[in-house]
DNA sequence: CGTCCTATTGAAATTCTTCAACACTCGTGG
DNA sequence: CCACGAGTGTTGAAGAATTTCAATAGGACG
C-alpha cells in the first residue's frame, strides 16, 4: 500500500515532540500517515498540570484533544447536589476528548502529575474524514473504555467494600505491571489516586476505603508502605479477595 | 460523490426485509450504499427471542452480529458466585454484538420479546473496511453506550435507592417518549423489565426497588397501574426526584 | 514546634439487605 | 365455575453493611 511506503522515512523526519511518544505507535497518532504526522506536530502544544488540577470542565466547550504523554487523568461526573463519580482513569497513550461533539460531558481532572500533547479539534476532525485508520483506532479505545466502565458498573452495583477495594487495587496494578497478569508474581507500585479519588470511583466514603485497606493490610493481601505505596505479594490472592463476598 | 448518486434508486430495490427497518435510516445500515445494502440482506436473517430467552452468552464465539428491529435486549455481567449486573440496555434499531472481537463479553438476553434482524460477523467485518461511514455509524453507537455506562456508574456509585429507580424510569420514559423530555408533560408507558431485571440494573434487590415503586407512588410521583404498566404525571417532578437525596 | 493536609480509627446512625410471610394474576384442570 | 399452583410482586421485622460524625494520628513544611 501506498501509506506504507510513506511510512519508511527517515526518522530525523518524525516530529521532535513525536520521537519518544507512546502515542505514536500504541496511541492514535500511529494510524497516521508520516505526512499527516508532520503536518499535526506543527500544530501540537504540550501541557503540564499539577494533580488536582482541572483539563477540562463538564459543559466546557472543547477546542482542542490531547494524547496523555505521562500521568493518569480523572474523569468525573457531579450530581447537581454534589457527590462526585469518577467515571474513568486515562493513562498515557490514551487519547482525551470526545469526538463529534462540541462539549465535553465530564470534568476532566489531572489524578497525578499530568503531560499532555494537544492539538486542534478541526484539525484532527478533518484528519478522521481523510484516514480511516484513525477513526478506527478512536473506536478501539472507545470500546475499551466501555468494557472498562461496565466492569467498574459490576463492581458498583454488586461488590462489596472490601471487593471494590481489592478491585481497584488489582486494576492498578495490571496497568503498571501489565506482564505479572495474574501468575502470582508480587508487585510494588504507587496508587496514583489519594483515598478521596478512591472513594468516588469506588462509590464509597474515605473511612470506608481506608478501613477497607487496612483490613486487606491485616489479611495480609497487601502490604502499605506509606499512603500511596502498596505491595502486593500473591496478585492471584488479591484477585480472589476482589471476586469473593463474606470474609 | 457517487455514493450519493448510487443511492437515488426505486424502492422496489430495497430488500422486502428492510423496507420497513429503522435501522436502514437511523442505524448501521444507514450507511451502506444500495448496493451493499442489497448485498448484506442476501444474508440476513430474522430471529425472534422470548422474554427472558439468551440471545447469546458470555465467553460465547459469536459468528453473527444482529440489529434490533423490535423489543428490549439486556447486557448482563455476572460475578464468578452468581451475582449479576445489567450493564446495558438496547432498544432498536440498536446494533449488536461487539466488533474486531470473536467472544462476546457480556451476557446478552431479551429483557422484552425480541425481533432482530442478523448477518454474519465476517460481512460486516468487510463491509466497515470498505465503507468508512460504516464504522463511523458505529463508533457513534459506542459512544453513546459509553455515555449511558458512564450515567449508571454514578447512579450506581453516588445515588440512593430513591434516586436510582427514579432515574431508571425517568431513563425508560425518555426512550418511550423522547419528545417529552423535560418539558413537565404527563406520560404513560409500559416497564420493558421485571422487577428482578431492574434490581439488578440498579444495584438494588427485589425488596427495595419494589419498596420505592411504592413510596413513589405514595409521593404522587407515579401511579402505578399494574406491575408493568405506569404513569409519570409530571416529568420535571420525576425528575428532580431522580437527582435528589433525603425525602 | 505548630500548622495544614491527608489518612486512620471508633461509635452511633442510617440505609439497604435478608428472611419470611402474604397478595395478586393468570392459566389449567377438575 | 372454582380450586390450585406457579410466577411475580409487596410488605414487615430483624440484621448487616456502609455512612456519618467526631476524635486522633502522621507526615511535610515553614
Amino acid at each position: 500500500m501506498s501509506s506504507n511506503a510513506r511510512k519508511d522515512i527517515h526518522n530525523s523526519e518524525v516530529p521532535l515532540l513525536c520521537i519518544s511518544c507512546e502515542a505514536r505507535h500504541r496511541g492514535i497518532c500511529g494510524a497516521l500517515t508520516p505526512t499527516e504526522l508532520i503536518e499535526l506536530s506543527k500544530q501540537t502544544s504540550k501541557h503540564s498540570f499539577e494533580a488536582g488540577r482541572p483539563i477540562s470542565a463538564d459543559g466546557e466547550s472543547i477546542h482542542r484533544y490531547s494524547n496523555i504523554l505521562h500521568g493518569v487523568v480523572k474523569l468525573a461526573k457531579l450530581t447537581s447536589d454534589g457527590r462526585q463519580q469518577i467515571v474513568g482513569l486515562q493513562f498515557a497513550p490514551d487519547f482525551l476528548g470526545r469526538p463529534f461533539q462540541a462539549r465535553s460531558d465530564y470534568d476532566v481532572e489531572a489524578a497525578t502529575e499530568v503531560q499532555v500533547c494537544s492539538f486542534p479539534k478541526d484539525s484532527l476532525d478533518r484528519l478522521t474524514k481523510l484516514n480511516p485508520e484513525l477513526e478506527h483506532r478512536l473506536h478501539a479505545q472507545t470500546l475499551k473504555e466501555l468494557d472498562e466502565a461496565r466492569d467498574w458498573m459490576l463492581a458498583l452495583g454488586r461488590k462489596s467494600a472490601a471487593e471494590r477495594v481489592a478491585s481497584f487495587l488489582f486494576f492498578i496494578a495490571q496497568h503498571i505491571h501489565p506482564e505479572k497478569n495474574e501468575t502470582g508474581g508480587g508487585v510494588h507500585f504507587d496508587i496514583p489516586l489519594s483515598r478521596s479519588d478512591m472513594a468516588d470511583f469506588l462509590g464509597l466514603t474515605i473511612e470506608t476505603v481506608s478501613r477497607q485497606m487496612t483490613k486487606l493490610r491485616q489479611g495480609h493481601v497487601i502490604e502499605i508502605i506509606n499512603n500511596r505505596t502498596i505491595s502486593v505479594a500473591d496478585m492471584a490472592k488479591l484477585k480472589s479477595v476482589s471476586e469473593t463476598n463474606i470474609n
